[in-house]
This record gives structure tokens, sequence and C-alpha cells, in this order.
DNA sequence: GCAGATTTCAGGATTTCGCTGGATTTTAGG
DNA sequence: CCTAAAATCCAGCGAAATCCTGAAATCTGC
């Protein structure tokens, strides 16, 4: 076999069962190999120096850290690394997210194998493959503003029951203020009320629970 | 080899990289094998059915359907069914749930492969096993009132943004009745507004999102 | 049948929320 | 430097939610 062709992978990834399974799955195949596995973020950029492998397989979340943390890391660190999400959340503010931190894929772990070893392909050859479901997802909100940094710290106040008063106390803001973002807030997610409002913020992705 | 012995498996998840990684994990062991695999809930009850396993291990989340259903028509039919469930979910409601519909055990999916193979050997022998940490979980909200079918009809609709006189309307009672049940799903789950709340039960398992 | 839990209802007091329509300051990007 | 976006502030009104007390009907399990 002619190893130096192989695709080099490494898998970042909490979950024993499914990293085995990925284990399984590169392995069978001829062209790939899985050269180093990390449950962290700290491992995933020290594994990811150690091997610089051509594609990085990595679930956002990890535990308590963060994926996305971990992806800026190595991105600043090798900015031709290719990355490819693979995660549960289907939420347009997290794919956003991970695309604009340089991933190179996004991939749901609902998908199945034979598209998920074909997208490592892809991406190998440097394309960037979304599949059409998740794409979709973006699509779908795609032109509407964004919640400031502001407005999600406000919108994770209102989730833990903080009444405005609260808010602006805790901010250091006037209620006013507060009364304004949440306005906003509730128009861009299109919601009826501030309950409504972390509801779809949690669908979305936006707003962890 | 004694096959005779073996521990026959059944699995039912729809994430086909986890599933081949119970698979690998599965078939390194001489003293078990997988036999077969569903990946909704109908598909489990048929397959069940043809290999009668020994072991059943299974995803609460199945795309659409439930797997409690499933849990509970297999056992409905096969009483000394021994299904262990394997999920993602901490929350206590889905633990209660599960284990009341009947499942032998209750297994994070972040569990170590050694972990999940003593347990899969431990429910064969036929004890109930369930994790520490999940346990504490379970433990900490023990003794404390669950909410009623009807609470949970009303914070669903809280959850989607409707106002009490809408709630009201839908479920063609008195808003003065809504108000009595929001006060007493917030009491319940010790909350500080609607909002809250729904965070809470959602994080406990109790309410999808 | 009875106890206990669930669900239902009234009416009113108080607080909070959501909306209105401006105006100013700060920050980021072209 | 200039403009746009974000964040800040003011004040007040009507709607909605929350909190209270006090009952009664229905359902379920023993």
């Amino acid at each position: 076999m002619e190893t130096t062709k192989q695709i080099s992978i490494l898998s970042v990834e909490d979950h024993p069962v499914f990293g085995e399974g990925l284990s399984t799955i590169i392995g069978s195949q001829s062209d790939m190999a899985l050269v180093g596995h990390a449950a962290t973020a700290g491992e995933a950029i020290s594994e990811f120096r150690k091997h610089r492998p051509d594609i990085t397989l990595m679930d956002l979340r990890l535990g308590e850290t963060d994926g996305i943390d971990a992806l800026v890391a190595i991105r600043g660190e090798f900015s031709h690394a290719r990355i490819i999400i693979l995660t549960t959340s289907d939420g347009d503010g997290e794919i956003q997210r991970a695309l604009r931190a340089g991933a190179s894929g996004y991939v749901l772990k609902s998908t199945p194998k034979n598209e998920l070893l074909s997208i490592i392909r892809s991406v190998n050859a440097g394309r960037r493959h979304v599949p059409a479901e998740v794409a979709a997802r973006l699509v779908e909100f795609m032109g509407e503003d964004d919640l400031t940094p502001r407005e999600i710290q406000v919108l994770r106040l209102i989730r833990d029951g903080n009444r405005n008063k609260e808010i602006a106390s805790r901010l250091d803001i006037s209620e006013t203020t507060v009364n304004f973002h949440i306005k906003n807030i509730v128009d861009k997610l299109r919601a009826n009320d501030r309950t409504h409002a972390v509801t779809i913020a949690v669908r979305r992705g936006l707003l962890q629970i």
C-alpha cells in the first residue's frame, strides 16, 4: 500500500463508543488512517501539533470545554488545518459559529457511514462540504440579524429566571435599556414573549440550556 | 467456544457510527454477540421478536419516535426482556421514565467501554445497574413532587410562547385555573418565573425543547 | 366508600412586562 | 474621518403575569 498517500485523521471526541466506531470505519478504508485521538480541547491542540493530521474530526461538545475554542486555537497555529465538525446539534447558530471559525465541514452524528467517508475525502481534496440537510437549516435563517453579544447576555439572564430589574442591576444598566434589549431579542427571533425567545434561541443553538 | 453461553445483544440506535462502535466493542468480547440492529421503535419490536436477545441496548431518542414507546411495547410482550438505555441525557425525568417503564439499566453515552461491558454482564446476570453518576442525578430530586400531566401540558404551552389567556382557551379551561397550574409548576420546580420553569424542566428532562 | 391527589373555578391586589417614540454615547469598519 | 451598528438612557401606559384567599368537583387507589 502507498501509506504516504493515506489521509491521516485525528478524532476529538469524548464518547468512547462513538470514537471506537470512527476508528473501525476509518480503519476499514485503505486510503485513511486514524493517527490520534483527543477527548478535550487541550488534548486536541497537543495531538494536532504532534500528528499534523490531514483531517480533524471534532465534536463541538466536549464535556465542559467548547470545541470551538479548540478549533480556533488549532486554526490560529495551523491556518491550513482541515477540521470537520461532527456533532448532534442541527441549530443554525452552532453551524454558523463553526463555519465562521474556519471549519471545513459540519456533519451530524446521525450521518450514514458512507456519507461521512465521502465527506472526509471531499474535504481532504480541498472542498468545503456541508450536507444538504445542514445547509438547509443555515439557509432558513440567512439574512436575519444575529443577536448581539449584549443581547445574548440578557437572554441568558432571562433564561435563568431573572426579572428585568435584576438583569439591570447585574449588568449595571438601567431597566429601560433592559426593556429595549428584550424587545429587540423578541423581535429578531420572531418570538411571542421572553419565554418563547429562550425556546427559539435554544432550538437554534444560539443559547445553551 | 461455548456459543450457547454467549450473551445475545440487540442494538436500537439511529447513529450509524455509534452503532458501529457498539458492534466492534461487543464483537471483541468472546462472551457476547450482537445479533440484530434497529433504528426505529417499530424495527426494534420486530427485531426483538425475531431474535429474543438477552440484552437490548437502546437509545431513547430515535429521530421522531420515542424509545420509551419501544421499551413499553417490548416489555408488554416479553416481560422478562432486559433493556439497557444508552443515551446522552442525564436529566432525572428521562431516567425515571425509563426505569419506571422497566429498563434494567440507564447508561450515558459518555461511558467508557469497560464500564459499559461490565454493566451488560451485570444486567445479564439479573441485576439492575445504574451508574453512580446517574443515580446521583436521580437522588438529587427524589421526594420532590412530579409535575402532573396537566401541568406538563400547560408548561409546553408556556414554552411555545402562549399567554395565559391563550392557554386557557386551548385547554378549554378558565384563566384562573391556568394561573393556578402555573403557580404550582413554578413552586414545584423552585423556579423564579415561567421562563425559569421551562429552563429547569428542560434541564431535568421533564420537557423536550 | 373514603382519602388523597388532581383539576376545576372566583375575584382582586400588586408587580412585572411589553410597547411607544425619541435621544445620546461608544465602538467598529470602510 | 465618517458612518453604521450597538448600547445606553428617559418616561409613562396598558396588558399580562404573579400572588393571594377560599372553594368545589373529579378521579384514583386501597
